[in-house]
DNA sequence: GCCAACGTTGGC
DNA sequence: GCCAACGTTGGC
């Protein structure tokens, strides 16, 4: 079993929106990027742990825990004229986007900011989310990192 | 609103 | 294949 964190800017789609899904998931579509989508289309399984994070917003940083829901299949807002998403590029017979669908699992009790993560980047170690310039949507998440996040969550909020 | 980082595009 | 221009991400 592997872990991801996944990115979302709250305004355009949150952890409450996932929550609310009738069966609590969501395909992950409109990721343009070649690195995030290879974690989809070549490394995720189903049951795979996802930290889903907020970006974009104030404070940014993890607000719940989600999983991996389906194997990977096509985009179709690749191929849909009217998204946003859509890519006449994407050949419909060698599709070019690959997503996974997203379920919900549950809310952190508390929101985990990109503060705290970075106040506490040793016990981290090296973590996509927490170099310089990073700008990747999807990224792996060690086992260590992950129960160092949960470990941070029983915790008090700092100040 | 600013700006650093960085991926993509397109001229050559 | 190089690289300047441009667009996007995302923290601050």
């Amino acid at each position: 079993m592997n872990y991801w964190l996944m990115k979302s800017e709250p305004e355009a789609f949150s952890i409450d929106d996932l929550a609310e899904r009738p069966k609590g998931t969501e395909p992950w579509d409109g990721v343009r990027n070649y690195q995030a989508r290879n974690f989809m289309r070549d490394e995720m399984k189903v049951g795979d742990g996802v930290l889903f994070y907020h970006s974009n917003c104030k404070p940014p940083g993890v607000v719940g825990i989600a999983e991996v829901a389906s194997k990977p299949y096509p985009d179709p807002t690749a191929f849909d004229a009217g998204s946003k998403y859509f890519d006449a590029n994407s050949d419909p017979d060698n599709p070019r986007w690959i997503l996974v669908d997203i379920k919900f699992k549950r809310k952190l009790k508390r929101l985990i900011s990109l503060q705290e993560l970075k106040d506490h980047a040793e016990a981290l170690g090296d973590f996509a989310l927490l170099r310089r310039g990073n700008r990747l949507s999807i990224m792996p998440v060690t086992a260590e990192q992950w129960a160092t996040i949960l470990k941070l969550e029983k915790q008090a909020a700092p100040e």
